[in-house]
DNA sequence: AAATTGTAGGGAAAAGCCCGGG
DNA sequence: GCCCGGGCTTTTCCCTACAATT
């Protein structure tokens, strides 16, 4: 490791070597993307993202030497930094792909760079062979055998469906504050300024009941005790009113049920559709719309009507999205493409999908065995092994499956 | 014991569905 | 209001392991 490399974000030579070979990827990542939200766009967003982690890396510092008072900091860190030196190298090449590609990221915001002359979303001229930052890090992180679950799993607690930490924001503090605290090093005079952040919840939930990451979220928070955010419980300033008001930010706007938008008109439209002036209600599962169009697009679910055909094939489908998905398999579009397998596909998120496959990150675990899956879905069908559940039921005779293409197997076989 | 058949279960890809923001 | 990118979820397919049957 080069000198520069052991300086991390100013701090001294001791509290990098003791700091990064401890740092969990996946947490780390947590941190930045939760804190990249507020970032003040009048500083330089380098400068934010360099500042955030140093105070990651301080907070972390300080538990390190809390919890070493046996033996002494400096043998705990030589030993530490010995064992650990090619994967904090490696840590430290991370961060950099992924401060850089998050500030690009960020900084692409203007819709010029990225849009063609219509305006519209163009990436696929862009060289997406290049892994994203969430790529990069899953690679690495299956190189340095560091993922989040198995962290778990050695200190025995279990983490059944645990948050993907790439796509979830874990909301585990509803807020987040570090105290202006002095660190003690001779070499890190520096004052850590307050920060508070609210927890502002992302993620989506349905008005059918059905279960979404919100949902999960709020049912973990009940059973681990804590207060879950509900979406839009009454309020000191009204019935889910904003605190934009008290905001200095005026660029962030955030509804005190937890919706979260730089523009005005959504939050107005965020409000309406709370406070159900203009109530778009699904007669078939209560689904609520956003408005009229959307109403009319669920409706499709229910109706099965597919609109959207192709002229090239025989696929149809209910959505204008998965239209112009399906139309990029016809035109000379450039697919993402796998560098480690030939997979490639026009969908940004699958690719992610299937890139974490590769990552070997499994964070998703069995409480009553040792299986364990990187998602959900795979869980879900797991624990039928173990509830007995067949939901599949054959309409000719008793049999039930646990999934459906078994079923289509027996009636197949069995009823032709 | 070997071959065949049916079932269970895991991995992976494709598609569905919905949302926020331009 | 439309369009599009993004993200989570569900469906579907393929494959393998294993037990029961022939």
């Amino acid at each position: 490791m080069s000198r520069q490399q052991e300086f991390i974000c100013g701090l001294s030579h001791e509290v990098t070597i003791s700091v990064l070979p401890r740092l969990n990827m996946e947490e780390l990542m947590f941190e930045l993307n939760r804190r990249i939200q507020n970032l003040d766009k009048k500083n330089s967003i380098k400068d934010r993202l360099v500042s955030i982690l140093r105070d990651v890396m301080l907070e972390e510092y300080r538990l390190l030497e809390r919890t070493s008072e046996v033996s002494s900091p400096e043998e705990k860190t030589v030993t530490i930094a010995v064992q650990n030196q090619e994967t904090a190298i490696m840590q430290e090449n991370v961060l950099t792909a992924c401060a850089e590609t998050m500030v690009s990221e960020t900084s692409s915001f203007d819709a010029s760079q990225l849009s063609d002359g219509a305006g519209r979303h163009c990436h696929d001229e862009f060289n997406i062979d290049t892994p994203t930052c969430s790529t990069q890090v899953q690679d690495t992180l299956t190189l340095m055998n560091t993922s989040y679950s198995e962290k778990h799993a050695e200190s025995n607690t279990p983490c059944e469906e645990a948050p993907s930490a790439s796509r979830h924001l874990p909301p585990d503090h509803g807020d987040v504050h570090i105290k202006m605290e002095r660190h003690v090093s001779e070499d890190d005079q520096i004052w850590i300024g307050q920060v508070s952040q609210p927890y502002t919840d992302q993620t989506k939930y349905y008005a059918d009941g059905r279960e979404t990451s919100f949902i999960k979220e709020h049912s973990r928070k009940e059973s681990s005790g804590e207060t879950p955010l509900a979406p839009c419980e009454p309020t000191p300033y009204g019935d889910c009113e904003s605190t934009e008001s008290l905001l200095t930010d005026s660029s962030s706007r955030i509804d005190l049920c937890g919706f979260n938008t730089t523009r005005a008109c959504s939050l107005s439209q965020h409000r309406k559709f709370d406070k159900q002036e203009n109530p778009l209600i699904c007669s078939e599962c209560g689904y609520r719309a956003h408005n009229k169009n959307r109403l009319v697009e669920h409706m499709r679910t229910h109706t099965g009507e597919k609109p959207f055909k192709c002229n090239h094939c025989n696929y149809k489908t209910s959505y204008k999205q998965e239209l112009f998905y399906h139309m990029k398999t016809h035109t000379d579009a450039e697919p993402y493409r796998c560098k480690i397998c030939d997979y490639q596909t026009h969908r940004k998120s699958n690719f992610e999908t299937h890139m974490m496959r590769h990552s070997g990150v499994k964070p998703y675990k069995c409480k009553e065995c040792d299986y364990r899956t990187a998602h959900k879905g795979d869980l879900i069908k797991h624990k039928r092994r173990h509830t007995g559940e067949r939901p599949y039921s054959c309409q000719e005779c008793d049999y039930k499956a646990t999934v459906k293409c078994n079923l289509v197997q027996h009636m197949r076989s069995k009823h032709q």
